[in-house]
RNA sequence: GGAGAGGUGGCAGAGUUGGUUGAAUGCGGCGGUCUCGAAAACCGUUGUGCCUCUACCCGGGGCACCGAGGGUUCGAAUCCCUCCCUCUCCGCCA
């Protein structure tokens, strides 16, 4: 959520930065509403600033035996006129809601121009794609092959998108997810947490998912006010909603391997094949809190951290940082982490870094207090640390032989017990 | 799932025959006195949001907030309704 403050003193700037986005957003119509609800909220409290006067001159009157008959009867007229304004003060707050709720985050001035994906800039590349001498084979048919990776029962017990992983497969799984916490917990300072993967709607509001255009992507619950995790970034970065953090405290660092559920409205027909694109898989994610001056640093340390567990499996990749037409909705700057995949002769999303400044606190509601002054809201940051099945399918593509095994990655083989698979 | 208790300021804990109670008191925090310094003691201070005045800050005035939402009333932390959460006992289970 934007700084309505702000908002109001310089539209044309807010105007400005949401054009790099590509977006015209109705700042006239806000400015108006805006003046209007002061108008009929000084109204109403200046009516109310009046009753309490009149009720404490009853109360008075009363004790002293004295009849207030009358004033109690203009009190009362009072309360009426006080009541249609308040009503009409919550209408032209929710109008205001529908405005501001829809708009996004501006770009930060270091965020290339640009309409979409391929307005995209690389800021560096890792390791070099291997060639093979010959032909490699997408992870799906060497994961079937070896027998481990089993979509048709993954499909059988759910549907599709959905998969099974049997033996080294569902080992390989485990091994990754240790190993991304492991490596963030006790080489980069981050702490540990596993969140309810069942969120409420409050929560979902309060980073954003849960808008308008984003709602479809999620699984409701029939019976409850509650949705399955779609990213950890959801209830980790709630856990301190309505708090005021102190000063010494931050920064802080949280991941959290949590399973996450997509629906993936409108994904038909793209990567149907494998597990670059499933209805459920596991994510190890990075969340910052961190005080607004350091947020910049703190993003490209971030990503840092992603890319690091990239460079310790010897994965090829690239990252690069995403143009104002192509950032997500709360993001003011986005580097997404790109890994080599074969299967796709290109490189395929694996992380997204982003910073959101205090777009997410000022809707979260996270502040911290600054020295013994104001409560200021903090910058959040978050990063996929990383997605765990992608990481398994540019394993298997990556490090695949021509009798059909898979050699396991240096860092990974203590983990999984074993030099290969097959 | 059944029965009961309860949700008040950073914490603890008053206040429920409705009326200077934003809220006693204690602790903690901050400032000061004292001290070579510290402790103790004493004095003072100590919530958040919004509107408004002044040029932003500081400050002044006002409104709101005692789990959330609604209701009764001239007036509600105090009465009524709905929801959420916590705790205790029983049952059940991992």
């Amino acid at each position: 959520m934007l700084d309505i403050k702000q908002l109001r003193r310089r539209p044309d700037d807010f105007k400005r930065a949401l054009g790099r986005r590509g977006l015209d957003a109705p700042l006239d119509e806000f400015i108006e509403l805006d003046r209007k609800l002061r108008e009929v909220i000084a109204e109403s409290e200046e009516k109310k600033a009046w009753r309490n006067r009149a009720s404490g001159e009853i109360a008075a009157a009363r004790r002293a035996g004295i009849d207030a008959t009358d004033k109690i009867k203009a009190s009362r007229k009072l309360g009426e006129m006080i009541k249609a304004l308040d009503l009409m003060a919550r209408d032209i707050e929710k109008q205001l809601d529908d405005i501001v709720l829809e708009l996004p985050n501006p770009p930060l001035d270091d965020v290339p121009d640009g309409a979409d994906e391929s307005g995209n800039v690389q800021v560096r590349a890792w390791g070099s794609p291997a060639g093979f001498d010959f032909k490699p084979r997408p992870h799906w048919e060497i994961g079937a092959s070896l027998d481990i990776i089993d979509q048709e029962r993954g499909s059988k017990v759910a549907e599709s998108r959905f998969t099974l992983l049997k033996g080294a497969g569902a080992r390989l799984e485990r091994a990754l997810i240790n190993f991304f916490l492991n490596l963030h917990t006790t080489e980069h300072g981050y702490t540990e947490l596993f969140p309810p993967i069942l969120i409420n709607s409050e929560s979902m509001r309060g980073t954003g998912q849960l808008s308008k255009f984003a709602g479809q992507e999620m699984y409701k619950l029939r019976d409850d006010d509650l949705y399955l995790n779609p990213t950890a970034e959801v209830p980790v970065t709630n856990i301190y909603r309505d708090e005021i953090l102190a000063e010494e405290d931050l920064p802080v660092y949280v991941t959290a391997y949590l399973p996450s559920f997509r629906r993936e409205a409108g994904a038909a027909g793209r990567d149907t094949r494998g597990l670059i694109r499933q209805h459920q898989f596991n994510k190890v994610e990075l969340v910052k809190f961190v005080r607004p001056e350091t947020s910049s640093g703190e993003l490209e340390a971030l990503t840092l951290n992603a890319e690091e567990v990239l460079k310790r499996l010897e994965l090829p990749f690239r990252t690069v940082s995403l143009c104002a037409g192509d950032l997500g909705f709360a993001a003011a700057k986005t580097y997404d982490l790109e890994v080599w995949l074969p299967s796709y002769s290109g490189y395929k999303e694996i992380s997204s870094c982003s910073n959101f400044l205090d777009f997410q606190a000022r809707r979260l509601n996270i502040r911290y207090r600054s020295g013994g002054g104001k409560p200021r809201f903090v910058h959040t940051l978050n990063g996929s640390g990383l997605a765990v099945g992608r990481t398994f399918a540019a394993i298997i593509e990556n490090y695949q032989n021509e009798d059909g095994s898979v050699t396991v990655p240096e860092a990974l083989k203590d983990y999984m017990g074993m030099e290969r698979i097959g």
